[in-house]
DNA sequence: ATGAAAGCGCTAACAG
DNA sequence: CTGTTAGCGCTTTCAT
């Protein structure tokens, strides 16, 4: 292999299509006619143009060429959190199938967290993004105002809001699923549990199914955990408490339904350590089917979501809406979803 | 809230400096100077431009400022696979100190194909990235020429390759210390086992590490084993079996190291499957510590990267470097790994 | 079939 | 302190 030099010497900037344009002895729009792939240009022309640019190793600017058209082809991607595996394998398919379509994702991690939302969505704007994804969506109405202002087709994939396209599960629909899993097995104190920094709309949604499930089978009242793992500590309904006294006692929840697969895992590692058999003691369900879930030891009843379809269809949907073959107001897309029984649930404990 | 208007109909297209400018009364470079905070300008302009900016909701396009600056603040970040939780949780970690130096982080994932690793590296390029970082390198090398050939700072991250700056931890090291534990507990019989689709050059460096272990116990000889989940056929060196029979019979192995803990994991699940004890039957160790290893069900014994620490020295190296902060030939910085006993080792069976 | 010229929105000298 | 001017690299009419 050839001696390289050091990085940092070499200052060789990269060549223009001007370059490559007195390389081969022709004009610049030659060049881009070329490049493009227009019809209009000699062979023996377009020859010597490809020849130049092999040597030169010529690679368009696509900064330029995006603003002389005055649109990009960047989706930007606003995930929640990438270490979340269910949006870990969200953002790979929503990457892969924004490039099938030609588009490069620009990826956003907001942690949750609606001020990085803001200021991921901003910073995505100043790039001009062709549109926006989210993969979450905090709800916070500013954001949507200042994109709203500047045009951006935005569409929200798993998850939702009353503005945009929409391309989800219907959670408010697997939220009733999980919930009634449990209430049929048995169960008639069910908590419903969250982690603090990934309440967004698709929360709200699922604890609404949670809630209309209870409603329907006359169950009274709905408890919602926020919990911030591993703290043993958690708001119980809004009162700072121990986890743990939730699940034990004499009207303690004998079951729980986590807002997304991380808080149910979350929960039965909880649960694991301080000595709560799943399910004997405790039924878990959970929300999303990462692959975690399906994995032998940890068997966790789910609410699944078609990960690959939502992309699939979340792209389509904002490419067309880009490319101005989807027109007319927001629409939403729903796709069904499906409730994966694994060991974590059972009948609850003899007597209650 | 105001109605809102059907997203495919609203033309207004954004806001330049020129509108700015007119709106305030001022040229455009007084508005320039304005947006970027240099001094010299009287705070009543200022004041009219800034409000001008926000009556029109003025943001300025990034693609045309990198255009004439000739430089990006884009970091090209090629990963291996985002589903993969160490490289998400890396992805996460890049993207954060990326912004905290002003760069914005463009993924790009290759599902550990160098030819899509090709293909991204070219995408990044024509987008003129700042610097691009490697998360994962096949080893490719026509990829390095035409990252070379284009004089793009690189840093290979939690990988290696002879050219670039390194960022890492001591791979061969990795392997030794997880190899020498399983020696330590008495096993004889240890087989490497990776998953073919993430086979890049830190797979190799751990695999060397694992030689070199067996090598100075006297031990022979190494056994590689290349296996696809949920598959229950492998390659082992270099032959198709079945993966069971290398863990049964008279000279089974009774350890395996896993080049990563995705390939512990999907080992373990295998072992779980075929009522393989772990450890009492199979001693497994993975690579990387992700936080599903920590897990009370899972319990993985492995080799943990400082993660975080990987990220943040990753990314001041290549800033450093495209700031040109850092000159000179590249540079390899490697960080201490560490063994992390849990319950998926123990001694060898009786006799073994 | 090819070239010339006019910008896209912005920054960066340089004048005034 | 503020305005003028000349591009950055490319696409896109419009001539030739």
């Amino acid at each position: 292999m050839a001696a390289h030099q050091d990085p940092a010497q070499r200052v060789r900037r990269p060549p223009t299509i001007l370059d490559v344009a007195s390389q081969a002895g022709v004009s610049k729009s030659t060049v881009s006619n070329v490049v493009r792939g227009l019809p209009g240009v000699s062979d023996a022309t377009r020859r010597r143009v490809r020849t130049a640019i092999e040597q030169l190793g010529y690679r368009p600017n696509v900064l330029a060429r995006q603003l002389v058209q005055q649109r990009t082809s960047i989706l930007g991607v606003v995930v929640g959190d990438l270490a979340n595996p269910f949006f870990a394998e969200m953002a790979k398919s929503v990457e892969r199938h924004a490039a099938a379509r030609g588009y490069t994702a620009m990826f956003c991690n907001t942690e949750g967290d609606s001020q990085s939302e803001l200021a991921g969505v901003e910073t995505l704007l100043e790039y001009r993004v062709a549109g926006i994804v989210f993969l979450a969506f905090s709800g916070e109405s500013r954001t949507m105002q200042e994109t709203l202002e500047h045009q951006v087709p935005v569409v929200f994939l798993s998850c939702k809001a009353d503005w945009g396209d929409v391309v989800s599960v219907d959670d408010v629909r697997g939220g009733r699923l999980g919930t009634s899993h449990l209430i049929t097995a048995g169960h008639r104190r069910i908590a419903y549990i969250s982690i603090p920094e990934l309440e967004d709309q698709s929360d709200i949604a699922r604890w609404q199914g949670y809630c209309e499930a209870l409603e329907q089978a006359r169950i009274e009242p709905p408890i919602r955990i926020s919990w911030s793992p591993p703290s043993d500590h958690a708001l119980v309904s809004g009162v700072d408490r121990k986890l743990l006294e939730v699940f034990t006692g004499p009207d303690r929840a004998t079951a729980a339904f986590g807002s997304n697969d991380v808080a149910a895992i979350s929960l039965q590692e909880f649960a694991d350590r301080v000595k709560l058999r799943v399910p004997q003691d405790l039924s878990i369900v959970g929300f999303d089917d990462v692959p975690m879930a399906g994995l032998a030891r940890i068997g966790l009843t789910t609410v699944a979501q078609p990960r690959d379809e939502l992309a699939k269809l979340g792209i389509a949907t904002i490419a067309d809406r880009i490319e101005r073959k989807l027109k007319g107001p927001p629409r939403t897309t729903l796709v069904g979803v499906s409730l994966v029984t694994r060991q974590s649930t059972g009948p609850p404990p003899e007597g209650l």
